[in-house]
DNA sequence: CGGATGGTTGATGCGTTTCAACAGAGGTGG
DNA sequence: CCACCTCTGTTGAAACGCATCAACCATCCG
């Protein structure tokens, strides 16, 4: 049953509609070539699937069955509550890797803000990897442990932390994560109920600490996709006046 | 320079003041034998140290020397902001371990809560049996996505949860930690500031909260460190009304 | 053109923080 | 041994920030 949900969901899969493509698409697709054996080992097991806007990829308590790596687009991960409400732990971006040392079962849900075009791992043969490449096992440590500290941090903004000081902790996360330059546009990739539902906020709250940075100048938004942090510092500001 | 500091830390050490005790003293303390070899070698590289109350065991940033374990009394996870604000991340009792698979530095500081005896393993030669020992590395992983695990339901808890809400799941998760039955009476090992920066919330809500599950007769409290949950149900209905 | 969706702004109420006062436990020194 | 002090916990009153509810705008699409 379980099987069949998942691979319903290649059916997703654009570039050649109802079968994964082998790993070698990607490569054309990306321009990324395999900088080690490691990740050579991982290309070769990997297909690519599609996950439309809002789907699910999997979901919390979920049998593990795929590990995934963003090719294109953005996902969420989150926890869905009893009475309908949502938190999300993290974003993921192209080139992120997810689902990967669950024991099990999915601790998770995840999800695609937008078209997604994913490699999806079995995650069987990510464990025969793991325990045969010495290099393998010790980089999925790093990814975790690199994901617990960024998790930490995110624990000090929903603890301690006012709406405007997260709004603009989360932007100067997301221009560092995009790569982005002091007054240079960059694209948001989640909506407004997303980074709500991350930082423990309602939309309206986010709207109001955003149009709060505008009005005092520290970002400007051509749309409501786009900003530019006008000046990177005064950003940091305002998130260190946590008090 | 950290050297020095950390061996003038095992000054603490009460057993046998000054130096610090081979492992095998543990096994009379806490009556627990090695269950296998994992366990056994970790054992055979293990000293003993005891960290007064709210001193500091390592700070964010410290070059990582030792992974520890709890004996008796109990840790603190945390990381302080720059205006002096402290975000708890969780709690360790005994049987716990912290400071493993950190890379380089510790990525939070980790503070003794109550007189704390903890085992100290030297990283380097935890490293070494992680590359040896088969087990190990397997073992360490799965105690980091416990972790992970924890902190996304924490991470619920800060983001979506009312303040009676949180205090009430805090209550729940201290109860199952410390393995006390419905309508046992059980120790608080923290202090209600310890509590209030773990829940993001101040000392006087966090008083509040618990005033009013007494009130409610959801809770009774001998002492202000003692609670006895008088129904679990009725307490997890207080978590689950998250809206 | 009409409806749906996502984003923004305004008014109001509630919950938490803040500030303040006080109570009880534990420790110290006269 | 008691007076005194400190530290922790508790409760009250007032201020403030965010959630809520509601209206409105812009864009997109049928």
């Amino acid at each position: 049953m379980v099987n069949a949900t998942v691979l319903a969901r290649y059916e997703h899969f654009s570039p050649s509609k109802g079968s994964p493509l082998p790993f070698e698409a990607i490569g054309k697709l990306t321009g990324i070539a395999p900088v080690d054996e490691a990740e050579d080992a991982l290309q070769r097991i990997g297909t690519m699937a599609r996950f439309g806007r809002d789907t699910t990829i999997f979901n919390e308590g979920d049998p593990v069955q795929f590990c995934y790596k963003i090719v294109s687009g953005a996902v969420r991960r989150c926890k869905h509550t009893v009475n309908g409400r949502r938190q999300i732990s993290d974003f993921l971006l192209a080139g992120d890797c997810f689902g990967f040392l669950q024991f099990g079962r999915y601790n998770c849900t995840a999800e695609a803000i937008r078209d997604a075009v994913v490699i999806a791992y079995p995650q069987i043969q990510v464990e025969r990897l793991t325990r045969t490449m010495p290099g393998m096992g010790h980089r999925l440590v790093v990814l975790m442990s690199e994901r617990l500290t960024s998790m930490q941090d995110h624990l000090v903004r929903l603890g301690h932390q006012a709406a405007k000081e997260r709004v603009a902790s989360f932007l100067l996360l997301l221009c560092e994560r995009l790569g982005a330059k002091e007054g240079e546009c960059f694209d948001i990739p989640m909506n407004r109920q997303d980074m709500a539902d991350y930082l423990g906020l309602t939309v309206e709250t986010v709207c109001r600490a955003l149009s709060e940075l505008k009005r005092t100048k520290r970002i400007a938004a051509p749309s409501p996709q786009e900003v530019i942090i006008n000046n990177l510092d005064a950003l940091r500001t305002v998130v260190d006046n946590e008090d």
